[in-house]
DNA sequence: TGTACATCAGTGAACGCGCGTTCACTGATGTAC
DNA sequence: TGTACATCAGTGAACGCGCGTTCACTGATGTAC
């Protein structure tokens, strides 16, 4: 897990395992996780099927390598935002902030959302990495608001504000490769306030 | 899956096919899913590990047989709420209807999420009746709107309704066994206004 | 500069396990006459 | 009332499959001296 570069053989590890990494998300994207074996990936990546699992104990764990540092930097984004804004507006304009770092990444996130969805076990776990994400913005929200643990109603927000995101970045990825993650982002909040907020005050029906 | 008592063999393999879906969710809530066998819940129901296969293609339908016909109803519901209701307000007010419905199953569904939490595969199935259930009170709320099919408005609306019943779901059950589920679905849905309402201004530019 | 040794990536073969299938059967309960 | 036959639930045995483990090994690359 460690021997950054330590080691003599420390540049051949990370070749083979990053080569079972790709082949393993191109292949369970374009033919999905379940029909695909991990022989299938080994060979692809170039090493004999019992190399797979000396790299990884599990199918699965090929598939949560790295990446998504994304809500983890969103604490330190929510606590800087105006005290002008809302709670919702003020986590909406945070994932804002930190759109561009996934934009990057579009590609590799949307061949990871196709092997995802290709699997009940993938989706199963795809909701622990979010219920985590929501309980960390949950965290931020209490955090701001001066409260040690979140209360139900950040938790509540929290929940809420994730199921936005991953609709923005589904949206996103379903349309054209330039489109601007910060804008769906910011609409799909915007909605989200429509949709909600139209019981509380009077529609004005614009 | 229909021979309604029609054939002198109804009654018995309605009793065996009850006999195995009892033990299976009491032995998946009880063991959890992943490490109880297909064979252990044939002999917990008497018969023997062939006769599974022969009620169930798979290990899973065991457990998605039958039940939930809440949402099934949710249309119906839904179009007869005053039309004073906000869309949120109303898909609230429905839910709140129908509670009783669902509390009346209070063990079994208990049972049921719990044998959910156990396994990230039922998980990620849970979440695909989510996904539909949201789709329903969609179509709901778009047809109370007067629209063919829903916009993105509904679709968003569906999802957070969706979310927020099952966390009220879920709080209710982790709660003394005589809670009002009806009450705890209309402080869940309280609380989303206050949470995603609070500090909505009207729209001062873009 | 060469020789002995150490370390580590990669491999082969065999196996355990549990889901799900296939084939052929038994025996109980029903129906025809 | 009894006999022949039909239908169906339940079963046993064997197997395919893919994940993941275990044991023992090879060969390349490095280090000691």
């Amino acid at each position: 897990m460690v021997q950054a570069e330590r080691s003599p053989w420390a540049a051949q590890t990370a070749r083979t395992r990053q080569a079972l990494v790709d082949a393993a998300l191109r292949i369970f994207a374009e033919r999905g996780y379940e029909t695909t074996t991990t022989e299938e990936i080994a060979e692809a990546a170039g090493v004999s099927p019992r190399t797979f699992f000396r790299y990884f104990p599990t199918k699965e764990s090929v598939l949560f390598f790295g990446e998504y540092e994304f809500v983890e930097s969103f604490a330190g984004v929510y606590q800087d935002q105006p005290v002008g804004l809302s709670e919702v507006e003020a986590v909406g304009a945070s994932f804002v902030l930190l759109a561009p770092g996934v934009a990057r990444l579009r590609k590799r996130i949307a061949l990871y959302q196709k092997a995802v969805a290709s699997s009940a076990a993938l989706r199963g776990r795809e909701q622990d990495n979010h219920d985590a994400h929501a309980a960390t913005v949950a965290r931020a929200i209490a955090a701001r608001r001066g409260l040690a643990i979140p209360d139900a109603g950040c938790e509540l927000l929290g929940a809420v504000a994730v199921l936005v995101l991953q609709r923005a970045i589904d949206a996103w990825l379903a349309g054209p490769p330039r489109a601007d993650l910060a804008d769906t982002i910011a609409s799909e909040f915007a909605l989200l306030g429509e949709v909600v907020a139209a019981g509380t005050r009077e529609p004005d029906g614009d």
